[in-house]
DNA sequence: TCTGGGGTCCTAGGACCC
DNA sequence: TCTGGGGTCCTAGGACCC
């Protein structure tokens, strides 16, 4: 297998990626500013938040007092430097840091945030990609003004709009640009050109590319390579061996710092899905009303999801957790799309039937693929982006 | 100390049609 | 009677990301 030939001589872009800083976590200390410089998790807690004394001040619960099976969604940096990160399980983190502040999720407030700062970059930029709730790519070619001036500017309009710290840099492509908004986090202002590729990006551990996960990681870790450097030198017939050819290529690209995926400005929804994790695993046949309530429920909150969007699904799924955290799928794709609940759980049904039940279920999920824009002119209001969603 | 919820993309096999 | 490829759709699982 031969190395990529030498990048195209087009005009060079220029792409930011735009990185709020602990965005939870900052949210809720905009809230709470007793909080600050304290250690602060935010959590999937089903209960228990603060309570409001007489006096006006609140009293927060401390980590150390949570039971369940919540992860950590974010935690503030005091409390990252007591070992606790994303993703952590909670009761794993309240060993860690039991006197931390532990605060439950408020999504409708971080999505009222989220379109605060994405408004604040698009009256400077428009050319936004949306990658979630806390971050965007922005292309920058079109524009002017020098790189530091120009993030300088944004970093500005996203403080005045939201009193929040974000991290941003500019380089020629997306890859470079989300692994260089990292380095000089919080309040980052990184620019990248592919000339720095060896002396600031072959450093890193490869798990820092966009695209690498644990299983890859620990895959190139295995073969000798830890960094982008490693990667960089590794002999490309090695990596085919181990990854195949496609994803080979792409390693290679991604070690020169090479990327040609565009900033993507519009995106329409291949799918939508309610999944929950019960408290307690339910067991088939001794907990069967309550299984199929949730069922239930879980295909109604699903139509409403689409209604408000204003789509149809071709093709209902169900996703099922076993005890023993085995996961598997069935989905069905109907003659005629599904729109409303009774549909969606008539196919849901289908599906369930479609799996041997011999173990207690921790989870259940419903998906809508092969959607569709609905066709009744009175749905889908709020279709497309959530830079139009109303507040709160 | 068992591991959330919402997504995207890729792979691979089988059905089915030409 | 036996043996083709190519293309598309469907399904299941898994890696990865926020």
């Amino acid at each position: 297998m031969e190395s990529n030939p030498a990048p195209a001589q087009e005009a060079p872009r220029r792409v930011a990626h735009l990185d709020m800083d602990a965005f939870y976590a900052s949210v809720e200390l905009l809230r709470y500013p007793e909080l600050k410089g304290l250690p602060v998790v935010i959590g999937a807690a089903r209960s228990a938040g603060p309570r409001q004394r007489p006096d006006g001040t609140h009293e927060f619960a401390r980590l150390r007092n949570y039971a369940g099976r919540g992860v950590v969604t974010t935690s503030t940096y005091e409390a990252r430097a007591l070992g606790v990160f994303s993703a952590m399980g909670m009761m794993k983190a309240a060993q860690l840091a039991p006197d931390a502040i532990m605060l439950p999720t408020n999504f409708p407030v971080y999505r009222e945030y989220s379109r605060r700062f994405k408004q604040a970059v698009a009256a400077i930029a428009p050319a936004i990609e949306d990658r979630g709730i806390d971050e965007i790519y922005i292309d920058l070619s079109a524009h002017a003004e020098p790189s530091r001036e120009l993030a300088q500017r944004l970093k500005d309009a996203v403080r005045q709009a939201t009193g929040l710290s974000c991290s941003i840099c500019i380089s020629p492509n997306k890859l470079l640009s989300k692994i260089g908004s990292e380095l000089d986090k919080p309040d980052g202002l990184t620019l990248l050109g592919m000339e720095d590729v060896p002396t600031r990006i072959w450093p890193l551990p490869a798990r820092k590319v966009n695209g690498i996960g644990p299983k890859a990681g620990a895959h190139l870790e295995s073969l000798g390579i830890v960094t982008v450097g490693d990667l960089a030198r590794a002999a490309p017939d090695l990596l085919q061996e181990h990854f195949g050819l496609s994803y080979a290529r792409w390693l290679i690209a991604v070690a020169q710092g090479i990327d040609d995926r565009p900033v993507r400005t519009h995106t329409e929804p291949k799918s939508i899905s309610r999944e929950t994790t019960f408290e307690r695993d339910l067991h088939v046949r001794r907990d069967r009303s309550q299984l199929s309530d949730i069922l239930q429920r879980l295909c109604e909150q699903l139509a409403a999801d689409l209604q408000r969007k204003g789509y149809e699904a071709r093709t209902i799924g169900i996703k099922l957790r076993f005890e023993d955290f085995r996961t598997v799928t069935r989905d069905v794709t109907l003659p005629d799309a599904a729109i409303d609940g009774v549909a969606i759980l008539v196919a849901a049904r289908i599906c369930l039937k479609r799996i041997v039940l011999d173990h207690r279920i921790r989870l259940l999920g419903v998906r809508a693929g092969s959607l569709a824009a609905r066709r009744d002119p009175d749905a889908g209001a709020d279709r497309g982006h959530g830079v139009q969603l109303q507040l709160c």
